[in-house]
RNA sequence: GGGUCCGUGGCGCAGACUGGACAGCGCGUUGGCCUUCUAAGUCAAUGGUCGAGGGUUCGAAUCCCUCCGGGCCCGCCA
């Protein structure tokens, strides 16, 4: 898309596609391109033109890359035609290495064609000696934290936390290719109100929802579930039953529903008397309408588990007070209350569990899983950040609350233009009354930490927090830090909706990353088997775990992060064209190959000059594209361009697999020539895959 | 209401930061291709006023302005 995010925020992800590469016959091959236009431009007198700037022609036949002479044109008041054949002329006198021909075509364009012999030959050494490393370069060290996913640990990863985790994690692993230091940090967000509401419905049931509880008693067996039903089509934002009885993640998800519900429910009966003694009308139907949406969610999860729910309910009803018994409970841990203590990190701890099953299962880990409690709360972070800002200048007291004045902030560091500010930014809330801290307050402790680790900071979070990861951007310069501002990135993503409604933990309505994957992998099994019984049941499976993780992995990744996305199953499982099993095949394919070729061929003559029909050329020239491409997805912070690359690759190596016989190629060297190619293929759909942190099987 | 992001064939997307040669791809629909390296493939046909209107430019899907439609945000939530 390239509007997602501002020139301002791309220098912050910095000019990775300008380092040296290591092997890069396409950069080699358009420097050398430049090198002729100059030497010819030299030639003909038009002396002194600034960089010369290449074009990648619409169509292959027009050569790899072409040069127009319009704005030359117009600034010499000479005819563009007769320019660009000057050009090829004079360009033809030079010597060459890797071009082949240039031609003068079109109304004013210079067309430049790779020389296939030297080209191709330079290309397969490269990824011959680099291997699985090539597409990714030395950098210079510099450490980056990619902070994604974190999730609040008060219900599962659904399938919109997991558009989130699979961004962050193709981005580390693309950041990393272009030789960055790269971090990946979980923030666990345990200090928030969220989580104490969960903790206070759960203390309910007398605690125990770790193994050895009532819960984990009726642990299920995975492989039952595999063959369990048919289909979990009807399935839509209910939750997973037999989930919740076994993973901790899901059972916590249930809990905070409840309890959101039913304090929700007890809060708005409330106020609907109070108003109706007022005589507020209008307000009363207001507040109907909102119980009436809360009531619908409780017979929803009662239905889900009706002992649960209502025991959570029984004790909501005969408090006094919940919404302040959650608040009490927030100010005793961030006190660091034993009890309080114990009660939300155990609650945390088994919802981490659940997080890290699900993340494992798709090849997601992190180097630092970082407590909020411990950063920002317990060491005195937050307090710290309060009492700094407070002594800027730049707060006031509100109501016993301390209060940051972003807009003054904003006016006295002319931040308005440089963060495209256009209307006055409100005011952030830095502590409560009752003298805890807020959210963005300990993000901005957390901020502070994370800049005495690395260099660089990217932000994985959805587009609804934008407002605030400003206002932690205002904050930094209210410190005096307007600099490390500029080496924070907010990496914002749109939200996955589902077709009805939006998905919301608090009501319980969402997809889980988990019935995703166990549906993708389910639907990958009838496939497999339906196309390759020759295959054992081991075997099966676990390409079937491959390819069904892999397409769910490259359904979120190939799309750009800031469009919307709309849940639906075709959708995120697909095994056709444009999608991870369509690339893995291909690779499965150049596998077969390889394997049929066997070994003896790889030591004797190959000729490279034969390698001349356009399906051939096409893919030598796409594959040595691939570093340039890593490079560009590094600087533009954009993994569907890797998607979008492999893809392509797969789509010009099936056509040269239908068109091109390899084995039984005409000629030793010839068939030599192309078993380099269908390798060099095989490494690089492999290296582009494993930047999407997908695997490449070598069956299907 | 204000701000912001998005709007490309029936559906889902790429191309936009960095303007160039007839706007690509998939799904769908219709019709072909497995005694040749895996048909999760491939070929052909079908289908588009690039939301609308202005402007800048030799040239605009791309840059600028206005408008229309949708997502998101505007809390002592995160």
């Amino acid at each position: 898309m390239g509007k997602g995010f501002s020139e301002r925020e791309r220098r912050g992800a910095d000019r990775i596609g300008r380092t040296a590469f290591m092997g890069n016959p396409f950069a080699e091959f358009r420097d050398e391109c430049a090198r002729l236009v100059k030497a010819a431009l030299d030639r003909e007198g038009f002396s002194g033109e600034e960089e010369v700037r290449l074009e990648v022609p619409s169509d292959p036949s027009l050569g790899e890359l072409s040069f127009s002479t319009f704005a030359l044109a117009k600034r010499t008041k000479a005819n563009p035609r007769a320019i660009a054949s000057r050009i090829a002329a004079a360009a033809k006198e030079e010597t060459k290495r890797l071009v082949g021909r240039v031609e003068a075509a079109g109304a004013g364009y210079v067309n430049f064609y790779v020389g296939i012999e030297a080209f191709a030959e330079a290309l397969i050494r490269s990824v011959g000696s680099e291997g699985a490393s090539f597409g990714s370069f030395q950098g210079n060290g510099e450490r980056v934290i990619v902070e994604h996913t974190s999730v609040n640990p008060i219900h599962p990863i659904h399938i919109g936390g997991a558009r989130n985790s699979v961004i962050g994690d193709c981005l580390s692993r693309i950041l990393r290719a272009a030789g960055k230091d790269v971090r990946r940090h979980f923030y666990i967000d345990d200090v928030g109100l969220q989580v104490s509401q969960a903790a206070y419905g759960l203390s309910m049931l007398g605690g125990g929802i770790t193994a050895g509880g009532e819960h984990a008693g009726r642990r299920l067996d995975h492989k039952d579930e595999y063959e369990d039903e048919e289909g979990m089509g009807d399935k839509r934002g209910t939750g997973d039953a037999a989930k919740e009885r076994h993973k901790g993640d899901h059972f916590i998800g249930f809990v905070y529903a409840s309890t959101s519900c039913a304090i929700n429910i007890r809060t708005l009966k409330a106020r609907i008397e109070r108003l109706k003694t007022e005589g507020k009308d209008e307000e009363v139907r207001e507040e109907i309408r909102k119980l009436d949406d809360w009531v619908a969610v409780s017979s929803e999860l009662r239905e889900r588990n009706a002992e649960t729910f209502d025991r959570i309910l029984d004790g909501i009803s005969s408090s006094e007070d919940p919404e302040r018994e959650v608040a009490e409970l927030l100010r005793r841990y961030e006190s660091k209350d034993p009890k309080a203590v114990g009660l939300i990190r155990g609650l945390c701890e088994t919802a981490i569990e659940g997080f890290r099953e699900t993340l494992g299962r798709v090849g997601i880990g992190f180097d630092s899983w970082d407590w909020e409690s411990e950063i920002a709360s317990w060491n005195g972070g937050a307090r710290e950040v309060v009492e700094r800002l407070s002594g800027s200048g730049f707060t006031r007291v509100e109501d016993g609350t301390v209060v940051l004045d972003c807009e003054a902030v904003v006016e006295r560091f002319g931040l308005r233009e440089k963060y495209g500010i256009k209307t006055d930014v409100p005011p952030l809330t830095l502590m409560r009354s009752d003298g805890t801290t807020l959210y963005t307050t300990r993000d901005i402790a957390y901020t502070l930490w994370k800049f005495q680790r690395a260099e660089k900071i990217v932000n994985v979070i959805s587009i609804e927090q934008k407002l605030p990861q400003l206002q932690l951007k205002i904050a930094l310069h209210a410190l005096g830090m307007g600099e490390d501002a500029e080496r924070l990135m907010h990496y914002s993503y749109e939200l996955v909706h589902l077709p009805g409604y939006k998905m919301s933990g608090r009501r319980g309505r969402y997809v889980t990353f988990d019935e995703v994957l166990d549906e993708a992998v389910h639907r990958a099994y009838r496939e497999v088997s339906e196309r390759s019984p020759h295959l054992g049941e081991e075997e099966r499976r676990k390409i079937s775990e491959v390819v069904g993780i892999g397409a769910v992995r490259y359904a979120l990744a190939s799309v750009a992060p800031q469009k919307p996305i709309t849940f639906t199953w075709d959708r995120v499982i697909n095994f056709e064209q444009n999608s991870a099993p369509f690339i893995q095949y291909a690779h499965a394919r150049a596998c077969n190959i390889m394997v049929k070729a066997g070994g003896g061929w790889k030591g004797s003559g190959a000729d490279y000059a034969a390698l001349s029909s356009r399906y051939e050329r096409g893919l030598v020239v796409l594959l040595s594209k691939f570093p340039e491409v890593v490079g560009e997805a590094a600087r533009s912070l954009r993994p569907e361009e890797i998607a979008e690359y492999a893809n392509e690759l797969a789509s010009k190596f099936n056509l040269f697999y239908d068109n091109i016989p390899v084995l039984k190629a005409e000629g030793e060297n010839v068939r030599n020539a192309r078993l380099h190619l269908v390798d060099s293929t095989r490494i690089v759909l492999s290296n582009a895959l494993a930047l999407l942190g997908v695997k490449a099987p070598e069956r299907m």
